[in-house]
RNA sequence: GGGAGCAUAGCUCAGCUGGGAGAGCAUCUGCCUUACAAGCAGAGGGUCAUAGGUUCGAGCCCUAUUGUUCCCACCA
């Protein structure tokens, strides 16, 4: 057996991984003798590489499958990838155009080639990048948004929705993005907020030397006014009704208008309408029965109806508009104003809103059940106030514009008889009109929202429209993790679509975390190039490495700062449980190990024991409340300061000692508590944990398939417990005397014990002369009767005595002792004021009033005592 | 305009249903002690943003204020 001196994952995470892929041990079974536990992934996009966001939320769900399958449920972490539509359709675009290509160039079905082709060169990329990260993914369910099984769901889904009315094509104001020329929902669209100005125009009443001023932040949308409208409550303008206006420029006759939506004090009082290039004007419009004039081409240039502006970009319109209105005296005067632009999510080009026949999907009905599920808590956010983040936006969305003018992507299963003009919506390819028999029969030309096809994710992937095994045992998931940014987009549609279309809530709990941010808490990003690349990091320092910094401190649904530090504080710690593995796997070599059942168990064995049973508890606990960082955390305290620092060094004298069966139990005890550490970090560093499992002795099957531990209330010696802490309080206090006093480490000192509890300390006194540096321990009365001078310390239940001779400074001494007294006394002070107060002792449970008259009481005895040891001294 | 989060040691953050302020890093002092210098031992360091309130008792609960971050929203 051998083991290198210091921790080196690049020797063996690859060759690990690949043990476990292909010996099958990620692929989940449907199994009647055990309860499932379903993960399905948030796929990655095929444009993606893997970021810290991933790296983060893919180790948060590969750290609870691996806790629950070694929890014995049979464990299914679903995997697959997104054909993310938008994003991928603009890299295509932009690849293409390196080769000066445009999409009309190749035709759509060139286009769709290379999409595709596209898909098989990267698509694997990130997927390969999970498996680095260690994730346990069952990668026979592989799957994608436009395999075929998925493809099928949202054909499916799309029938039904229809033919239950809750899909519906029409004439709406959307967003548009002149740029990637498609419509956008509105979860698609972000707001910045950006200075401009309000224009104020003068539109002529006709027939009349009266002018109306109205105000407006987009002045070159003025071709397309239909009307201006006014508050009916408004008096100033109450006079107008049924005038018309005379638009400048153009010269049109527009209406007047009286509509609530018109606010008072804003502006003039006065609005504009442009019911094609405004959502509030459109429904204005509506309630008028407006003309929709469209004064914007699909790529954001002025159309015909801005007449010598036509061709012009919106934005040069603006200015140059603006001119000609000051030219002709139209313009009354220039306000800045700050208000928020909407940009595309994708491109970030400005998104116009324009009217536009396109297809979508009636929300009011779906929204009701889904806002219930989760007011009910039959799905949970974690932490709950997600859930309010939720209801805001689902109480408040509007009808959700599905349909894309983009060709990657599901294609709207719409058909249209070019004869007749019927319009057939069918799962199979129609060709033949099914009114007219014509054969000139065509498919809709758009495709879905790319988030349409995620929002099946959870039953689309386990065989949904077929009622498959995968589907009946897997389903509902049990947990989705993924960030706060996607709350919308995504969590809230696989919601209400898995209570429409499967009739149950597609998961049971949502754990939400935060961003991954630079050290200085920036947002990562690649315009700043502040972004910490995982795979570097993997490179350099392992996945264990990684996994360790990033949910070691996390709270769920808080950012996080990552930082080199953290990293280097997480390879630090896996250097050390390399190395504490070492130990005991050096010492346990060729030795005869026993279950702990058959050894006779010392004091510092059943302390050990106690902890880590104390541990388990804590762990499990935590992480059933998702809170990982803190069970890690839960871990590194006990691996670190109790299993390193303190049992291993207790161990040392027993292990080279002479007592071989002593030293066996021990050896035994070292394996058992090792084993047990490695199970119950696995889920968190598996790389590491599965090497050095692969030397324990008695190992048998791999770590990763072992049963996670479970609290025992048999392993509890609190009796041990307290007689090593107070060995471990003694050894501390020598140490720090030997430091105070200036007597080397090194140097061998002699300890006088005065207590009335002399057996703790014989069982302890082979730990206290080991790790304390103690060559002799006495037992006084007093210790006039030790001839040098010594320095005095007193704790609960014992003072020590530690004759140094000169090093014992008077002065020095004297205010140490002073110190201790004031340190106590306080405590004393502090304890009394309780008891005294008769609120405290009435109020309070009674447990606790009784704790405290118990320190009360130790402090009271060891005040007595440094009293004593003061005059003592001061007699001397 | 509405809503949410955060404010605790020099830095990054924990602090569970209220009951003696914690960790890691950094700093200082010693140590190559046969698992580990990626380490060991020891130490210093906090008016828990501010002001009120509830309570026997508040970092924690309530109210207000300040600062900060983020979501949502059609005031043209």
């Amino acid at each position: 057996m051998e083991m290198a001196k210091t921790y080196n994952p690049s020797e063996f995470e690859k060759e690990i991984y690949e043990e476990w892929e292909s010996k099958g041990y990620f692929k989940a079974k449907v199994d009647a003798n055990k309860l499932p536990f379903t993960i399905v992934i948030p796929p990655p996009n095929i444009t993606g590489q893997l970021h810290m966001g991933h790296a983060l939320d893919e180790t948060l769900q590969d750290t609870l499958i691996r806790y629950k399958r070694m929890q014995r449920y049979s464990a299914l972490w679903l995997p697959g990838t997104d054909h993310a539509s938008i994003a991928t359709e603009v890299k295509i675009v932009e690849q293409m155009a390196k080769e000066g290509l445009t999409k009309k160039d190749v035709g759509r079905e060139g286009f769709l080639e290379r999409a595709w082709a596209w898909k098989e060169k990267y698509g694997g990329r990130i997927i390969e990048q999970l498996k680095t990260l260690g994730s346990s993914c069952d990668w026979s369910r592989l799957a994608f948004t436009m395999d075929e099984r998925c493809s099928r769901a949202v054909k499916e889904v799309f029938v039904n929705l229809y033919e239950k009315g809750l899909i519906y094509r029409g004439d709406r104001i959307i967003n548009w993005c002149p740029d990637c020329k498609t419509a956008l929902s509105d979860a698609e669209v972000e707001y910045v907020e950006e200075d401009s100005n309000l224009w104020y125009i003068k539109y002529q009443v006709k027939d009349s030397d009266e002018y109306v001023t109205v105000a407006t932040s987009r002045p070159e949308t003025m071709f397309g006014d239909t009307a201006v409208a006014f508050n009916p409550k408004d008096s100033r303008y109450a006079h107008l009704k049924g005038k018309t206006l005379i638009l400048p420029i153009v010269n049109k006759e527009i209406p007047v208008v009286y509509d609530d939506y018109v606010e008072l004090e804003f502006g003039t009082g006065a609005v504009k309408i442009t019911p094609a290039h405004d959502p509030n004007d459109f429904e204005v419009g509506m309630r008028h029965n407006l003309e929709r004039v469209r004064v914007l081409n699909d790529d954001g240039t002025m159309n015909e109806f801005a007449g010598k502006y036509q061709g012009m970009d919106a934005l040069e319109c603006r200015s140059a508009i603006v001119e000609e209105l000051k030219e002709i005296g139209a313009l009354v005067k220039i306000e800045p104003l700050h208000h928020a632009v909407g940009h595309c999510y994708r491109c970030n080009h400005t998104v116009e809103p324009i009217v536009s026949k396109q297809w979508f999907v009636k929300m009011e009905p779906l929204a009701k059940p889904a806002i219930d599920v989760v007011r009910k808590k039959s799905v949970k956010f974690v932490p709950d106030r997600f859930s309010k983040i939720y209801f805001n936006w689902m109480e408040n969305v509007k009808d959700w514009c599905i349909s894309r003018q983009l060709w990657w992507g599901h294609r709207i299963p719409a058909y249209y008889c070019q004869d007749c003009g019927e319009m057939i919506i069918s799962k199979e390819d129609v060709k033949v009109c099914a009114k007219c028999g014509s054969h000139n029969v065509k498919q809709d030309e758009d495709v879905l929202d790319t988030w349409f096809s995620s929002a099946l994710w959870p039953f689309s992937t386990l065989g949904y429209p077929d009622n498959t095994e995968d589907l009946e045992y897997f389903y509902p998931t049990d947990v989705l993790v993924t960030g706060y940014d996607i709350i919308f987009f995504w969590v809230a549609r696989m919601i209400f679509s898995g209570l429409e279309h499967m009739k149950r809530i597609p998961f049971k709990d949502v754990l939400i975390h935060g961003l991954v941010r630079d050290s200085q808490g920036r947002k990562m990003s690649k315009s700043l190039g502040n972004g910490i690349d995982p795979t570097v990091i993997i490179d350099k320092y392992g996945a264990d490495t990684l996994r360790f910094s990033l949910i070691n401190g996390v709270a769920a649904g808080s950012d996080m700062r990552f930082s080199d530090e953290k990293i280097e504080g997480a390879r630090n710690f896996m250097n050390k449980l390399w190395n504490a593995s070492r130990f005991v796997l050096l010492n346990a070599d060729g030795k005869k190990i026993s279950s702990i059942k058959d050894c006779k168990l010392n004091s510092a064995d059943k302390w050990i024991i106690t902890r880590l049973n104390k541990t388990v508890k804590e762990v499990t606990l935590n992480m059933e409340k998702y809170e990982m960082g803190v069970a890690l955390a839960n871990l590194y305290d006990f691996v670190w300061n109790d299993f390193c620092d303190w049992y291993i060094e207790l161990t040392k004298p027993v292990l080279y000692g002479e007592d071989d069966v002593k030293r066996d139990n021990t050896i035994s005890v070292l394996v058992y508590v090792l084993g047990e550490i490695l199970k119950l970090i696995h889920p968190f560093v598996p790389f590491v944990t599965e090497k050095i499992y692969k030397d324990m002795p008695g190992a048998n099957g791999p770590l990763m398939l072992a049963e996670f531990p479970r609290y025992n209330a048999k392993l509890n010696y609190f009796a041990s417990d307290k007689e090593i802490e107070t060995v471990k309080e003694i050894i501390k206090n020598i140490r720090n005397i030997k430091v105070k006093t200036g007597a080397a480490p090194s140097k061998r000192v002699a300890l006088y014990v005065k207590t009335e509890n002399k057996k703790v300390i014989k069982n302890g006194s082979v730990y206290i002369e080991k790790l304390a540096g103690v060559s002799e321990i006495g037992f006084v009365n007093d210790k006039s009767v030790l001839t040098e001078k010594v320095v005095a310390q007193v704790i609960d239940g014992a003072e020590l005595f530690i004759p140094l001779g000169d090093l014992v400074d008077f002065d020095k001494e004297l205010k140490r002792l002073s110190d201790e007294l004031r340190t106590v006394e306080n405590e004393i002070a502090r304890a009394s004021g309780k008891l005294s107060n008769n609120g405290f002792l009435e109020k309070a449970p009674k447990a606790l009033v009784d704790a405290e008259r118990a320190k009360r009481d130790k402090y009271v005895d060891m005040r007595d005592k440094l009293k004593k040891q003061i005059d003592d001294l001061k007699g001397e």
